[in-house]
Formats: C-alpha cells, sequence, structure tokens
RNA sequence: GUGGGUAUAGCUCAGUUGGUUAGAGCGCCAGGUUGUGGCCCUGGAGGUCAUGGGUUCGAUUCCCAUUAUUCACCCCA
C-alpha cells in the first residue's frame, strides 16, 4: 500500500487553501488593530515546560504528548498548545523590559496524540493572542473583544461566549478546602479520576462527565460562589466592560478548563453546530504562569482559537470565502518560433503582475483552449507562424467570446496600462 | 485508552444470492478535416475490489485478524 498521511494529519489542497489565507489574514489584521505583533516559535520544546507550564495533572501532559528523546538524549515534546512556548519566549529574551503590556499573536500548529473525531486531529492549528503585562479586567475584555470583532468580521454568528472566574491561588486554596470539606463523605463512592483529583487538584472534580459523580455533586459548592473579594470585584468588572460594548455573555460555572496555569478568568466560545467537539476557541487568564517558568511575576492573559473547527463553523453557516484569481491570460502557442515569442511575452506580462499561464506541454491548439477555459482564464491568445509574420495577434475574451486583432507591438502596453476587463 | 459504522478506478457510488473478461457518472488524455475553449459524439488510460490469513473445486463477495477512515466516550482547540 503506498504511504499515507499519518493518523490524524491532513493535507491542506490548494482547493481549500484560499479559506487559510482568509482566515489567517483576517486574524492577522484585527490582531493589528488591536496593536498585537507576530510571535512565531517552535515547534518542539524541552517536554520539562509543558510539564511546568501546562501543569503534570493536565490530560495533555499525563497522555497526550508527543515526546521523544534527541540524539543527545534529552526529552523533546511537540508543542501541544502555545501559551508555555510564548511565555517561554518572554522570559527568555527579556520582554519584561519591554514596554508593558506586550502583547502579541501567533499562527501555529499544535500536536497532541488522541484518537481522531470531527474538529479534532493530532495536528491541528490554532490562532492565539497572548497578552503579558496588564492585570486589570480592561485587558481581559480587549482580549475577548479580539475574537468577537474577528467573528464579527468573518460574518460567523451565534457563536456563545461562557465565562467564568476560577479566582486567584488564595481563593482556590480556600475553595478546595471546602470542596475536599463537602466530598469527604462521598468521594469512596465516585469514580477513580475523581479519587485521584480529590489529592492533586480537586477543582477538577466538578467538570466529572460521570453520571454517576454527577448526581453527588449537584449540590456541590461552586467555586464562583466563593472566590475572594478582589477576584470578584475583577469578574464584575469585566462582565461590566463587555455589557458596555455590547459582548453577549453566559456564565458557566462549570468551565474549569483543563490546563493547570488558568486563574480567575476563563472564557470559552461554543458552536453548537460542528459536532460534539464545539468549542472553537478557549482562553483566561494565567497570573502565575510566567513566574513558574521562571520569570518576574507577571499577569498574563490569553486564547487559542481552533482554525478546523472555526472553517467547520463557518461552513455549516453557509459563509462565502473569495476564491483565489484566475488567471489573466493564457498564451498558446504553435511551433518553435512562436514558442520562443510567447516565452517574450509572457515574461513581460508576469513582470508587471498579469496572472498569464502559458504552454509547456507543445499540445494542439483546441488541447490548449481547452486547459485555458478549464484554469478560468480571463483571455486567450495563440501565436503561431501567421502572427510572427503579420505582427498580429488574436486576443479572445473568454467569456463571451468576443476576439480582436492586436498589434504585438502595442500589445504589451495595452494589457499593462488597462485593467483586464478593459483589454478587448 | 474504550466502543460502533465503513473500506470496489483520481472523485461520488453501483454490483456480484461465492463462478472465471468488475461497472456507471464525473474527472484525466486523445480524436471528431488543415490553428481556437464552453454543448455534443467517439476512443483510451486507470482497479492484485484496503492488507494478511481461513473456509471452499473456486472468494472482491462468507469468517477471523490487522491497518486505515469515520462518529462517539474521556478530554480538549
Amino acid at each position: 500500500m503506498p504511504i499515507q498521511a499519518p493518523k490524524g494529519t491532513r493535507d491542506i489542497l490548494p482547493e481549500d487553501i484560499n479559506q487559510w489565507n482568509f482566515v489567517e489574514e483576517e486574524f492577522s489584521d484585527i490582531c493589528r488593530r488591536f496593536g498585537y505583533n507576530e510571535i512565531r516559535i517552535p515547534v518542539f520544546e524541552h517536554t520539562e515546560l509543558f510539564q511546568r507550564g501546562v501543569g503534570d495533572t493536565t490530560d495533555i501532559v499525563q497522555k497526550e504528548m508527543y515526546t521523544f528523546e534527541d540524539k543527545a538524549g534529552r526529552s523533546i515534546t511537540l508543542r501541544p498548545e502555545g501559551t508555555a512556548g510564548v511565555v517561554r519566549s518572554y522570559i527568555e529574551h527579556g520582554m519584561s523590559s519591554l514596554p508593558q503590556p506586550v502583547k502579541l499573536f501567533y499562527q501555529i500548529t499544535a500536536y497532541r496524540y488522541e484518537n481522531v473525531q470531527k474538529g479534532r486531529y493530532r495536528e491541528f492549528h490554532q490562532f492565539g493572542v497572548e497578552l503579558l503585562g496588564a492585570s486589570d479586567p480592561a485587558a481581559d475584555v480587549e482580549v475577548i473583544s479580539i475574537l468577537s470583532l474577528y467573528f464579527e468580521k468573518l460574518g460567523i454568528k451565534n457563536l456563545k461566549l461562557n465565562l467564568n472566574s476560577i479566582g486567584c491561588p488564595e481563593c482556590r486554596a480556600e475553595y478546595n478546602r471546602l470542596l475536599k470539606g463537602f466530598l469527604s463523605d462521598i468521594i469512596v463512592d465516585m469514580c477513580d479520576t475523581c479519587k485521584t483529583r480529590y489529592d492533586r487538584n480537586p477543582m477538577r472534580i466538578i467538570d466529572c462527565k460521570e453520571e454517576h459523580c454527577k448526581k453527588q455533586l449537584v449540590n456541590a459548592p461552586a467555586l464562583l460562589d466563593h472566590i475572594c473579594d478582589d477576584c470578584s470585584k475583577h469578574f464584575d468588572s469585566v462582565l461590566q466592560k463587555l455589557e458596555a460594548i455590547g459582548i453577549p455573555y453566559a456564565i458557566d460555572k462549570n468551565i474549569v478548563r483543563g490546563l493547570d496555569y488558568y486563574t480567575r478568568t476563563v472564557f470559552e466560545f461554543v458552536s453548537e453546530n460542528i459536532g460534539t467537539q464545539g468549542t472553537v476557541c478557549g482562553g483566561g487568564r494565567y497570573d502565575g504562569l510566567v513566574e513558574d517558568c521562571g520569570g518576574p511575576p507577571t499577569p498574563g492573559i490569553g486564547f487559542a482559537l481552533g482554525v478546523e473547527r472555526l472553517l467547520l463553523e463557518m461552513e455549516s453557516q453557509g459563509i462565502k470565502i473569495p476564491k483565489q484569481p484566475a488567471p489573466d491570460i493564457y498564451i498558446g502557442s504553435i511551433g518553435e518560433k512562436a514558442a520562443l515569442a510567447s516565452e517574450k511575452l509572457a515574461w513581460q506580462l508576469r513582470r508587471n503582475n498579469i496572472i498569464c499561464i502559458k504552454d509547456i506541454m507543445g499540445r494542439s491548439v483546441k488541447a490548449q483552449m481547452k486547459y485555458a477555459d478549464k484554469l478560468g482564464a480571463r483571455y486567450s491568445l495563440i501565436l503561431g507562424d501567421t502572427e510572427i509574420e503579420t505582427n498580429k495577434a488574436r486576443l479572445k475574451d473568454m467569456v463571451n467570446g468576443e476576439t480582436k486583432d492586436i498589434s504585438l507591438d502595442t500589445l504589451i502596453g495595452r494589457l499593462i496600462k488597462n485593467k483586464a476587463s478593459e483589454w478587448l
């Protein structure tokens, strides 16, 4: 059997590339409008970065990383997400001494060893933003509003914004004590994962999907009801500012996020029509992450958007994406002399930004015309002995079939000076 | 890691109640008078019917395994 692309990876073919170019360019555009600059980070990092940054107790680190030893025995991991790498770069390049805040965006692939399903692949694409050095609620709102504007520009409707606050380490410690108190009697009756979480990260028990566990948790205290005053004020301010600019949201007390670094505000944009993996975008604040990774205490907030899911959503909403431009002109030729002339002509046109396709197969005129038609060329022109002798060629409009004889001396000037729609 | 569906040409799919040359449409290539596309007509290329075993006189068809794919669980983008 011929070699296939590895499980969970996909080719993005020329026929689809315009969709990708379109959403990429639009994203860069919006980010720059908010003052964010692009950063590019390595595909692989030291495994330790993700263990520390993403968190040892997370599913990502425990079972989903592509980890291998390089030839010098270093443990290397393909990035399962972008934030850890960006934060590493921020620290490594001393960005804390840049004017604050530091605003970054990126467009990356990420890798997770998971079983594939709709909207989930082993190699997938993320657009992300990281805003470092700003702790004010206005920062949270800025990051969310980037997404809001982006979706608006793409014409995506009805993505639901869900918000929660999971507090700071202090109020979370307080809450974990409270939760463990609540759970102490019933934990014996819950699933194995929950039992492990009871000691390592009790908060995530709230997120358990086991029916049996869920029933026991109905009356469990919600974190949002027990965050400290500062966190509470922060969250209220975020909500107030969102309302001020008219971004609708819903509070979802169950959003916990699967990554350990989140603090305070967490959010996601969810779709209901792209399968069960409906989270198009997830993000939140991570005020302790930079310090945990060995940098100065620095607040941060960001998000990652799943591009495959974004495209699924756009498709399900029937959003049209501009096609890549068709060739302006096809230049055919018959015979050696004409082939030489067509070489020169095509070269001149291409140097002047005209999309020009020429014959390089030496085929019959009929075959060349068919080809020009399939390419969707706006005009065609065939060179042969007659054209060389008379110094004239017939320019043909491929849309309506009209033709006009044009002197070869004036042809190039005519095509360069005028818009393609005015060539005839 | 777990469970279900699927696997026939580049694509979308027929088909064989197990019988020897496996089909269509689209696409691709070439022709339909000498140098002009789109419609139409003709011809051609392209498949060890996912792979490996088993049952059988005989398997693409039945059985098993493997792999891939797809959907779902867990979890996440």
